[in-house]
DNA sequence: CGGCAATCGTTCGGTACCGAACTATTCGAC
DNA sequence: GTCGAATAGTTCGGTACCGAACGATTGCCG
C-alpha cells in the first residue's frame, strides 16, 4: 500500500475489478448508488434502535407500525403491511408484540369477519405522540449537511429506486 | 377521500401531524428523505434476494461477504465485518454458512492463533465472478432513470448520511 | 341452498442480524 | 516468568423478517 489516497485506492479497485472481468462491462455509478442505499439505511437503522427506540422497547419496524397508525388512525391489517413495507406474515408478529406492550389493539371486523382492524392504544398514542418529535429530530440529525434542496433531491431520487424495486 | 390528488393528501396529512403536534415543529423534508433511505434499501434487497440471489441459495449479506473477499482477497474476520458493516457475532454465522456450502474457508493465523482469515475458495470465486456481472446488471437496472450525474449525487448524498450515522 | 374459489389473517420453518457474555490467546508490567 | 489487561473470535438469547402452507370466512354460481 502506497501513499495513495482513499479515492486513488478505489479508482484502482475498480479497475482491478474490470480487468478481471474483461469483456463484461461494470457501472460502477449504478453499484455505488445502490451499495450506498443498503449501506446508509442500515447505519441509520441501527442509530436510531440504540438511541431513541431501545429506551421505549421498539424495534425500527415497530416504530413505523405505530407511527402509520397515528397518521392514518385504524387500519387493516393487509394495508397496515403494505403500508409499513412489510410481509403480512410479519406484520402478524410484530403486532402481537406491540399488543402485548398494550400499545395496539386488535379488534375483528364484524361485516367480514376474516377481517381485523388494528388501532393504537391510549398508551400508544402517548409514547408515539412522545417519540415521534424525537425521532424527527434524529432524522434532522441523519441529514445534517444537506441542505433543504438536498433533501429533497435525495427523496427523489430514491423514490425512482423504490419504483424500480416496485413488486 | 376526496379526488385529491396523492400530493395533496400527503399534505394534507403533514398539516394535521403538525397541527397535532402544535408547538413543536417537525423537518418533513428529512423525514421523507430517512425514510426513503429505509424504504428503498428494503426494496431492492427483497428483489434482489428473489431474482438473483435465491438461484444462488445466497442472501443479501452472503453475497456482500463473496464480493468484499472476490475484491480484497482473503481477509480477517474484524476486518471483514467492518467492510461488509456487520456485528462481528453476525459475521461468524454467516461465514460458517458460507463454509458449509462450500463458498469460503477459514484459516487460524498462525503467528497470532487468535486471528483467523478467511478467504474464497474455487467455487466461491466461479460462483461471484458469474454473478457479479448479473448481480450489477440488476443495480442498472434498480437505477433506471437516473442519469450518470444523478447516480453520483445520490451516492453522494448518501455518504453524507452515512458519515452521519457512523459509529 | 351447497359447494368451490377467492381472500383474509395466522402459523411455521428458516435465516439474518444484534449485543452482551464467554473463551482462548497474546502482551505488558513487575 | 507469572498475572492481569487487552484483544480476536465464538456462542447465546432474542427479535425481525421472509415465503409458503394453512385455516377460517365469505361470495359466487349452479
Amino acid at each position: 500500500m502506497t501513499d495513495h489516497t482513499t479515492d486513488e485506492r478505489l479508482l484502482d479497485a475498480e479497475r482491478d475489478i474490470q480487468a478481471r472481468l474483461g469483456d463484461r462491462p461494470i457501472d460502477f455509478e449504478s453499484m455505488h448508488a445502490i451499495a450506498n442505499i443498503y449501506r446508509a439505511a442500515a447505519a441509520v437503522r441501527r442509530h436510531a434502535e440504540r438511541d431513541i427506540l431501545a429506551e421505549a422497547n421498539l424495534s425500527w419496524g415497530g416504530f413505523v407500525i405505530l407511527w402509520v397508525l397515528w397518521v392514518w388512525d385504524e387500519m387493516e391489517t393487509a394495508q397496515l403491511a403494505a403500508e409499513c413495507d412489510l410481509a403480512k406474515g410479519t406484520l402478524t408478529g410484530m403486532v402481537s408484540t406491540l399488543e402485548k406492550q398494550g400499545l395496539v389493539q386488535r379488534a375483528r371486523v364484524e361485516a367480514d369477519r376474516r377481517r381485523v382492524t388494528v388501532a393504537l392504544t391510549d398508551d400508544g398514542e402517548d409514547l408515539i405522540e412522545d417519540l415521534f418529535p424525537r425521532f424527527n429530530q434524529f432524522e434532522v440529525r441523519m441529514s445534517d449537511g444537506l441542505d433543504t434542496a438536498e433533501k429533497r433531491e435525495l427523496a427523489r431520487l430514491l423514490r425512482i429506486v423504490i419504483n424500480n424495486a416496485g413488486d
